[in-house]
RNA sequence: GGAGAGGUGGCUGAGUGGUUGAAAGCGGCUCCCUGCUAAGGAGUUACAGGAGGUAACUUCUGUCGAGGGUUCGAAUCCCUCCCUCUCCGCCA
């Protein structure tokens, strides 16, 4: 949520930055109703505040021995009850444009860094780095994508998962819902490692929680809902994660909190038909480990960075080639203030695809989930930030891409032989 | 799911209609005193929003789980909801 101070005072600057993103937005009627709030409340709290001398008046000359039923008692009475009708009158008022103010405001986008290159679209995204060495077909070698790999070996079961459920679902069996497990559980041991502590958090959560990250009330349509309670599936776990800490306040000193966690993730991909129908790239149902910090503003820019290299970490120790792609305003998620995409390379398709995101969303997530932080003086918003570390699904499907063997097995990284006890993926 | 108890400041915990944003203790911070493994003394210490001021700060309003109600006045009375704890039931 931006803040309603700066759109009071410069609600151009707002418009500006927002136009970056490909918005055109006007925003002098949500300038005036953020106004005429400010002028209500003060109108009200000056009304309550001689409603507060009335009735402190009454309580002193009750004391001193006037009759409570007196002329003087009930003449200051009458007062008393004329204010509270006023101050009825403008609260409803002021509640009424509050709550026109703050679903508006909920709907606008972060504001995009002033470090987050300006362009249209995703053709604007920018590389930044690249990593490893993408492994490209021998002269006459055929390179399978990863769900004809899957299927070949049988590591997923596609259409036993539809009888199940529905399509975007899987089923991983054998080694695949091995290698699965195996590379949650390497990735959530290198964070460790680099100082993540691990949550696993509930993967239900309520709109409240939803709200505090920025799903709702905008993309409700992308979440699942449990019809009966107010509780959702996560699409991530950076809403529960956020959530953790919602409406506290926590000592400076206690900052950065980096987090590492590992939840199932739940998306309907409403309006994804027909895009990436088939193998483990897109799903209604996927493993993900997410990264998460709270700190200071003043270091969120460089925890940015600290983040980025720490999900670039999995995938050196698996040996895949990716690339870091710096998006461009016009590509930034609803919270996000500044994001690197990292792509892995997939052999079988030939291209690079998005298997991390990580972004700093700075006070746009702590205001709306009201998360401070304590220090000398007051309290102030932190900033949080969040990544992939990795998505896992997409994570195997690299793997079964780039480490495809002519004999049609797969070969592993070292990495996981500790947690596989084989470096190979051979046929059932 | 049933019965009972309860939700007060960083923590413990008083407070059943009138200057109570809230006693006391612990903890934190500042200063003073003192040398011997610590203690003593003084002061200070909630959050949010608004107004004024370059600022230190001053001032107003709201907040004692949330929302409504009664009243000139509510932490205190009434209603609804949420949550926690204990016992019972059920259960991986």
């Amino acid at each position: 949520m931006l803040d309603q101070r700066l759109l009071r005072d410069d609600p151009e600057r707002i418009s500006r930055q927002l136009a970056r993103r490909g918005l055109k937005l006007d925003l002098t009627s949500l300038q005036h109703s953020a106004l005429q709030e400010r002028d209500l409340e003060e109108r009200r709290s000056n009304l309550q505040a001689e409603g507060n001398r009335i009735g402190k008046e009454v309580g002193q000359r009750i004391k001193a021995g006037a009759s409570p039923q007196g002329p003087e008692v009930r003449s200051l009475r009458e007062q008393g009850n004329q204010i509270k009708l006023q101050v009825a009158g403008l609260e409803e008022e002021e509640k009424a444009l509050q709550s026109q103010l703050r679903d508006q405001l909920l709907a606008l986008p972060n504001l995009p860094s002033e470090l987050s290159p300006d362009g249209k679209s995703e053709a604007d995204n920018v590389e930044v780095k690249r990593w490893g060495e993408p492994r490209r077909p021998y002269p006459g070698e055929q390179l399978q994508e990863h769900w004809q790999i899957a299927e070949r070996l049988a590591l997923v079961d596609s259409e036993r998962s539809v009888r199940i459920a529905q399509s975007r679902f899987v089923t991983l069996r054998g080694m695949g819902a091995r290698l699965e497990r195996a590379l949650i559980a390497l990735m959530l041991d290198l964070h460790a490692k680099r100082g993540y502590t691990e949550l696993l958090p509930p993967i239900l959560v309520n709109s409240a929680s939803l709200t505090g990250s920025g799903q709702l009330p905008k993309f409700a349509e992308e979440s699942f809902r449990c019809a009966d309670d107010d509780l959702w599936l996560t699409p991530t776990a950076e809403v529960p994660i956020t959530s953790f800490h919602r409406d506290e306040v926590i000592a400076a000193d206690q900052l950065p909190l980096r987090y590492a966690a590992y939840t199932p993730c739940f998306r309907r991909e409403a309006g994804s038909y027909g895009r990436d129908t088939r193998g483990l790239i897109r799903l209604h149902q996927f493993n993900k480990v997410e990264l998460y910090w709270f700190c200071l503003p003043e270091d969120s820019d460089a925890a940015h960075e600290q983040l980025t290299l720490d999900a670039e970490a999995v995938l050196e120790t698996l040996d895949l080639p990716y690339r870091r792609m710096e998006l461009c305003s016009a590509d930034l998620g609803f919270s996000a203030a500044r994001t690197y995409d990292l792509e892995v390379w997939l052999a079988g398709a030939g291209t690079y695809r998005e298997i991390s995101s990580c972004s700093t969303c700075r006070d746009f997530q702590a205001r709306r989930a009201n998360i401070r932080l304590k220090a000398d003086k007051g309290t102030r918003l932190v900033h949080t930030l969040n990544g992939s570390g990795l998505a896992v699904g997409r994570t195997m499907a690299a793997l079964l891409e780039n480490g495809q063997q002519a004999d049609g097995s797969v070969l592993l990284p070292k990495a996981l032989v500790p947690y596989l006890g084989t470096d190979r993926i051979e046929g059932p």
